[in-house]
DNA sequence: ATGGGCACCTGGCTGC
DNA sequence: TGCAGCCAGGTGCCCA
């Protein structure tokens, strides 16, 4: 579920509740996450005090004085803030409980979620180190996005998923960005023109930054930190709307394949 | 360097 | 009602 609005959705859920607090123990039920949690990960966790909470692309920090957790919510993963810790369920792979007596439970049917632990800045960790700005960012322009979209012949919205371009722009909302920027997503990256890049880095913000200000869009089962559902807060403009017609000019949306995921547009408003 | 495909896993839905 | 088949929001890694 989480693309990066729920992601940063997330981040703020659980900001208050453990910023200031102490680790009082980490209980680990699963390890079998994307990356099996160290063993002993418990005793390095425990005692820690949380200076905050950070993001970058999804994965989710938790600074501590020695070191910072580092967590990805995969493909199905939730974090909640419980009051206690209360008997968990199936799918609910481990707790962070704090010094408040609260839990911090997380949840991830599918286990692509992963949890790590590093001593260093966890911006500098092996799987961040190489990745490209965020969307949000104003290293993140229309400029940038043309210039290194040069001589690339990958589909525009592969392009836009690649983490080494632009970090957080998921299935759903590359989609929904392609149909905002009026771009079809089956382009070469290298077709862009200027005024297009300019287009598609405003959309990419402006799709994100929408959903993040109302929570995250929320397909299924999504939870947010405060267990609230959010469904469908954002109003989907072609995204799983296959032959329904256009919320602009009422042609029916289409649906096709790139790199094996589903991509939606319309052949009428796209270009 | 680039692009394409695969892998990891479970659950929910569809259609026979 | 049962079951097989298909699909799902992520992303690191391997190979040509």
């Amino acid at each position: 579920m989480p693309e990066l609005p729920e992601v940063e959705t997330t981040r703020r859920g659980i900001e208050t509740t453990v910023t200031g607090r102490r680790i009082a123990g980490l209980v680990v039920r699963d390890r079998r996450l994307r990356w099996p949690i160290p063993i002993g990960l418990e005793d390095e966790v425990a005692g820690q005090d949380i200076k905050g909470v950070g993001r970058r692309a999804k994965y989710l920090f938790i600074y501590c004085k020695r070191g910072a957790l580092i967590l990805h919510l995969g493909m199905s993963g939730s974090l909640r803030v419980l009051e206690s810790a209360v008997p968990p369920e199936k799918h609910d792979h481990f707790d962070l409980l704090l010094d408040s007596g609260r839990c911090l439970r997380f949840s991830d049917p599918r286990r692509f979620g992963s949890l790590h632990w590093t001593r260093g800045d966890p911006a500098t960790h092996r799987l961040l180190e190489r990745i490209g700005p965020e969307p949000l960012e104003p290293e993140f322009s229309g400029a940038y996005l043309h210039r290194v979209s040069r001589g690339r012949r990958v589909a525009l919205k592969n392009f836009l998923m690649n983490s080494h371009v632009v970090v957080g722009v998921g299935n759903i909302y590359a989609s929904e960005s392609m149909f905002r920027a009026r771009i079809r997503p089956g382009r070469r990256a290298a077709s862009l023109t200027t005024s297009e890049a300019q287009r598609l880095a405003r959309a990419v913000k402006a799709v994100l930054g929408n959903a993040i200000r109302v929570g995250g869009t929320t397909l299924r089962n999504y939870v947010s930190a405060d267990g609230s559902p959010g469904y469908f807060r954002q109003k989907l403009y072609v995204y799983e709307r296959a032959g329904r017609p256009c919320r602009v000019c009422r042609t029916p949306i289409r649906r096709t394949v790139h790199g094996q995921r589903s991509t939606y547009y319309c052949p009428s408003c796209q270009k």
